[in-house]
RNA sequence: UGGGGUGUAGCCAAGCGGUAAGGCAACGGACUCUGACUCCGUCAUCCCUAGGUUCAAAUCCUAGCACCCCAGCCA
C-alpha cells in the first residue's frame, strides 16, 4: 500500500481574535504598511503544543497579512541552552509547516550592540555595577507590599562602573561576584522595576557564540532591544510578561530606539498533561518517558511520533482561539482535530490487537482466497488492496463473548456476524483449555454472503475485523493514553499523578499483510479501533512498530 | 493588605449600546459491511454579583466578589 499518509483536510479558517483585529486595524489605518512578527524560543528544551499556539499565531499573521515572521533564539543563558535544542526547534517549526526564510536570528547576534548600549546607560547614570550577593540582593528587593532598599553600590561613579563592567567582560571576576543593574526605582510597585539585573557573569560556553563572552544579558535586557533591532511591529508574548513591558520601554526610551508594540495572550494549558519545559525536562531526566519525543509527551516531536499531523495541530490552534483568559483546553479538542484530519487522509486496514483464534469449520483446510477491500470507503481514488482469507483466522478477543452482555453486537455462541469484507459467519462453539480459558472460537461461514453474492444483503447485528492466521504478520503495537490521571494537575504534586498505564505494549498483535511494508510515519486507520502511525524511529518495512495516535470515537456506553 | 491582569454554557470562544456566532463535550434521531464517518435535531430569557445611566446594556458608570501573574544573577 503506497497511499500517502499526508493529511488532506482543509485548513481551518483563521478565526477572529483580538491580536488579529489589532493587526488588521494597524494595516488599515496605515500605522504599518507591513507587519513583522517573530517566534522567540529559548533553546533550553523541545517545543511543545503550547509553542505551536504561538508559532501558528505569529507565522499565521505574517502569512495572512503578507508580512514576515522571524525565528529568533533568545539564547541569553548558556547555562541552560544546547545545540541539540536549537536543532530540534528548527525541525519542529519546519515540520509544523512554517518557514522563516532568511529570517533566522539569535539574541546573541546582538550581544555587542547590547553591550554598547549598556555602556551608554552607565554613562547616563542609568546603570551600575553591584557587588551584592544574590541573597543580599533578594533581601534588599523588599516584598510585594514593602519597598526595597537601595544597594550601597548604587551610587558608584560612572568611571568606576565603566571600569568594573569592562573587567566583568574581560573575565576578571568569578560567576556571581557582580552584576550590572539598571538604576530605576527600588520602591516601584512593579517588582520588575526595582533595579533589575541587566548582566550577570557566566563562564560557560555558549551554543552559538562559543567562548566569546563571559557576561550575558538577562532576557529582560535583551528581548525588547532584539525586537527593536529586527523592526518587529507586533511583539506577541504570553501574559506573564505584561508587567515587563514598562521595563522594555524604559530601556528603549533611554537607548533612543524604536519601540515595538507588545501584546500578550494566555498560554495554552491542556488537560491531562503538563506543559512547562521544566516539567517536561523532569520527566525526561527522571526516566518517566523515553525522551523528549516520547509519544506520550505534548512536545511537537512527541505528537509527531504519536501520529499527529502538522495540519491537525494547526487546525487545533485555530480552533482554540487566542485570548487573555487563563484557560484549560480539553484534550478532546486536540483528539478530535487529529481524528478529523486522519478520517479523511488515512487508508484503512485491519489489525488484530489481542488475537483470538477463529476456526471456520466448513472452510477447506488447503484453500485460501483473497478479497479486495477499498483503502478508504469514502474515497475510492485511494484504491484497494487484497486481503487473504483461510480456514483459520484471528479476531479480537473483545469481539467474542460467550455470554453476551445486553446490547452486544458482535460474536457469541449461535449468533451471526459479518467478517469485514468477507463472509457472514455463525458461531458454533468454543474450545477451552484445562483451566477453562477460551483458546479458540469455532464457526461456519456462508459463501452466499460475500459481496455480490445472493445473500450479501443479509442483515446481521455486527461487523468485526479479522486477519488470516496463515498470512497475518506479527507487529509491535503500542497503545498510548493520557500522561496524567487528573484533568488539571497543578502545584508540585503533579509527579504523583502520573498515569501508570500511559503506555501498553501489545506483544501478540497481528496485522494484514498489506500493512507489513508500512514506511515510518505512515498512518492508517485500523478499522474499528483507531488511528495508528508506524513509528518514526523504530518501525521499518518488514518489522513494523505501530503507535496508536487516538482511538476512534466509541458511542458504546463505557 | 503593593502592582498588573481576567471573569459569556461542562471546556474554549465571538461579541465593542439594538436584544447571546462558532467549535469541543453531552443528549436524541437517520444512515451504515467500521458501535467509525456523514446527516438532522436539542443544548445561555442570559453574559461573576449588586446598584445605576439609557427607549434599549454582555457591551457605559459605581461598588463589591472570585481567580491568575510578579519578590531568579530563569525565560
Amino acid at each position: 500500500m503506497t497511499i500517502s499518509a499526508e493529511s488532506s483536510t482543509v485548513e481551518v479558517a483563521a478565526s477572529s481574535n483580538f491580536i488579529r483585529n489589532i493587526v488588521q486595524e494597524d494595516l488599515a489605518s496605515g500605522k504599518h504598511s507591513t507587519i513583522v512578527t517573530r517566534f522567540p524560543p529559548e533553546p533550553n528544551g523541545y517545543l511543545h503544543i503550547g509553542h505551536a499556539k504561538s508559532i501558528c499565531l505569529n507565522f499565521g499573521l505574517a502569512r495572512d497579512f503578507g508580512g514576515c515572521c522571524h525565528l529568533r533564539f533568545d539564547d541569553t543563558n548558556p547555562a541552560k541552552e544546547e545545540k541539540e535544542y536549537i536543532d530540534s526547534i528548527k525541525g519542529s517549526v519546519k515540520w509544523l509547516g512554517f518557514d522563516w526564510g532568511e529570517h533566522l536570528y539569535h539574541a546573541s547576534d546582538y550581544f555587542e550592540q547590547l553591550y554598547l548600549w549598556a555602556e551608554g546607560l552607565i554613562r547616563q547614570g542609568n546603570a551600575y555595577v553591584d557587588d551584592l550577593t544574590a541573597e543580599e540582593m533578594r533581601a534588599y528587593r523588599g516584598t510585594l507590599t514593602e519597598p526595597g532598599k537601595e544597594s550601597p553600590f548604587r551610587d558608584r561613579s560612572v568611571e568606576e562602573n565603566l571600569e568594573l563592567f569592562h573587567r566583568m567582560r574581560s573575565g576578571e571576576f568569578p560567576d556571581g561576584s557582580r552584576v550590572l543593574r539598571a538604576r530605576i526605582d527600588m520602591a516601584s510597585p512593579n517588582m520588575n522595576l526595582r533595579d533589575p539585573v541587566m548582566y550577570r557573569i557566566v563562564h560557560e560556553p555558549h551554543p552559538h557564540t562559543g567562548a566569546t563572552w563571559c557576561v550575558y544579558p538577562m532576557y529582560d535586557y535583551a528581548h525588547g532591544q532584539s525586537d527593536s533591532i529586527e523592526g518587529v511591529t507586533h511583539s506577541i508574548c504570553t501574559l506573564e510578561f505584561e508587567d515587563h513591558r514598562p521595563l522594555y520601554d524604559w530601556f528603549l526610551d533611554r537607548i533612543g530606539a524604536y519601540h515595538p508594540r507588545q501584546y500578550e495572550f494566555a498560554r495554552l494549558n491542556l488537560t491531562y498533561t503538563v506543559m512547562s519545559k521544566r516539567k517536561l525536562l523532569q520527566l525526561v531526566r527522571e526516566g518517566d518517558v523515553t525522551g523528549w519525543d516520547d509519544p506520550r509527551m505534548p512536545t511537537l516531536d512527541g505528537l509527531r511520533r504519536r501520529g499527529y499531523t502538522p495540519q491537525s495541530i494547526r487546525n487545533f490552534c485555530e480552533q482554540i482561539g487566542v485570548g487573555r483568559n487563563d484557560s484549560w483546553i480539553e484534550m478532546s479538542i486536540l483528539e478530535e482535530s487529529v481524528r478529523a484530519d486522519l478520517n479523511v487522509a488515512a487508508p484503512r486496514a485491519m489489525a488484530v490487537l489481542r488475537p483470538l483464534r477463529l476456526i471456520v469449520e466448513n472452510y477447506p483446510e488447503e484453500l485460501a482466497e483473497e478479497f479486495t477491500a477499498p483503502n478508504h470507503p469514502q474515497r475510492p481514488e485511494l484504491g484497494e488492496r487484497s486481503i487473504p482469507f483461510c480456514r483459520e483466522l484471528y479476531i479480537e478477543q473483545d469481539d467474542f463473548q460467550e455470554i453476551p452482555v445486553k446490547g452486544f453486537k458482535r460474536l457469541s455462541p449461535g449468533s451471526e456476524v459479518r467478517l469485514r469484507y468477507a463472509f457472514i459467519i455463525r458461531c458454533s462453539g468454543v474450545e477451552k483449555d484445562a483451566s477453562g480459558v477460551i483458546t479458540a472460537v469455532r464457526c461456519s461461514y456462508d459463501r452466499d454472503t460475500q459481496a455480490g453474492g445472493p445473500e450479501a444483503g443479509r442483515k446481521v447485528k455486527g461487523v468485526i475485523h479479522w486477519v488470516s492466521a496463515r498470512h497475518g504478520v506479527p507487529a509491535q503495537v503500542r497503545l498510548y493514553d493520557r500522561l496524567i490521571t487528573v484533568p488539571n494537575p497543578a502545584g508540585d504534586e503533579w509527579k504523583s499523578l502520573l498515569n501508570p498505564d500511559s503506555v501498553e505494549l501489545l506483544p501478540d498483535a497481528v496485522i494484514e499483510p498489506a500493512l507489513a511494508s508500512a514506511q515510518p510515519e505512515e498512518r492508517f486507520q485500523f478499522e474499528r479501533q483507531g488511528y495508528f502511525c508506524a513509528d518514526l524511529r523504530e518501525s521499518t518495512p518488514g518489522r513494523p512498530v505501530f503507535n496508536r495516535t487516538v482511538t476512534l470515537r466509541d458511542s458504546r456506553a463505557k
